[in-house]
DNA sequence: AACGGAGACAACCGCAATCTG
DNA sequence: GCAGATTGCGGTTGTCTCCGT
């Protein structure tokens, strides 16, 4: 039996045209039968290189963007030389455009700075178990909250018919459910002396070290600096508005204001 | 102008996982 | 359940271009 002899090195702009019009009266895959009905001397797995890494109609040519790149750090850390799942969360990039990046870009650095790496890498798994324990916390959280929405009511009634205190929000009814007051969860024109101070003390105040005094270890708060930010109005904010509207930012839980049903 | 080094990108290779008959 | 085919992935190499000397 004799051997197929492939073609090897760069394509040419007619073997594209042909890898090309394969996929589009044939679709993806099926790669091998492409020497068979395309009339391309290539063997299976270089046309589907092909495809993938170049002739792809949704690929995003063009440099790495800042924002793509501080993707690419950021699930690089996470993952490693995953370089296709990192792919994933970049549309339009293939895992060999982000493998080549990386190795012009950070391999060296990466050397350089391995201790810095493993601190980061530290951090971030830190962070992930952080967030996972909270999950699970809020649950948690959640499930206690429901049993105790009756009981919360009358509390409330109770406080607002001992200190003759009225709603002013103009709003519906606003729960803060235990450990979840944080000052970004307060409406505009909050009232230090209204109902929901008051409910503080009732419950656990959230622990949030102040992001001037953070430390590398309790760095792991950082990461919800990124969230949204929620204004009182239910919109979002972003961080500089944010900023001037509540001062330097805290670590916060957006969705944790919960209305009665 | 010629040369060499570095960067960027394309393509190949080997292996493992998955699919299919 | 199994063997062969196919596909996907990550590491590596090859090639081209640019830039400094």
């Amino acid at each position: 039996m004799v051997e197929e002899v492939w073609r090897k090195g760069p394509w040419t702009a007619e073997e594209d045209r042909l890898l090309i019009e394969y996929v589009r009266v044939h679709g993806e895959g099926r790669w091998n039968s492409v020497s068979k009905l395309a009339g391309l001397k290539r063997n299976g797995k270089s046309c589907r290189l092909r495809w993938v890494n170049y002739l792809r109609p949704d690929l995003k040519r063009g440099q790495i963007t800042p924002h793509e790149e501080s993707i690419i750090l950021e699930l690089h850390a996470k993952w490693g030389n995953r370089w296709s799942t990192i792919a994933r969360s970049l549309p339009g990039r293939t895992d060999n455009e982000i493998k080549n990046y990386w190795r012009t870009h950070f391999k060296k650095k990466a050397k350089l700075t391995t201790n810095n790496a493993e601190k980061i890498k530290s951090r971030l798994l830190k962070r992930q178990q952080f967030k996972e324990q909270r999950e699970i916390e809020l649950q948690q959280e959640q499930q206690l909250f429901q049993f105790d929405q009756l009981d919360m009511k009358k509390i409330i009634s109770l406080l607002e018919d001992n200190n003759s205190i009225s709603s002013s929000d103009g709003g519906g009814d606003v729960f803060y459910a235990p450990h979840q007051i944080t000052h970004s969860s307060k409406p505009f024109g909050y009232n230090p002396n209204s109902l929901e101070e008051q409910l503080q003390g009732r419950f656990t105040p959230v622990n949030i070290p102040d992001a001037n005094t953070m430390s590398e270890d309790n760095a792991i708060w950082d990461g919800f600096w990124n969230m949204d930010v929620v204004d009182g109005n239910g919109g979002n904010m972003d961080v500089v508005a944010a900023t001037a509207t509540y001062g330097p930012r805290k670590p916060y839980f957006h969705n944790l204001v919960i209305p009665f049903c």
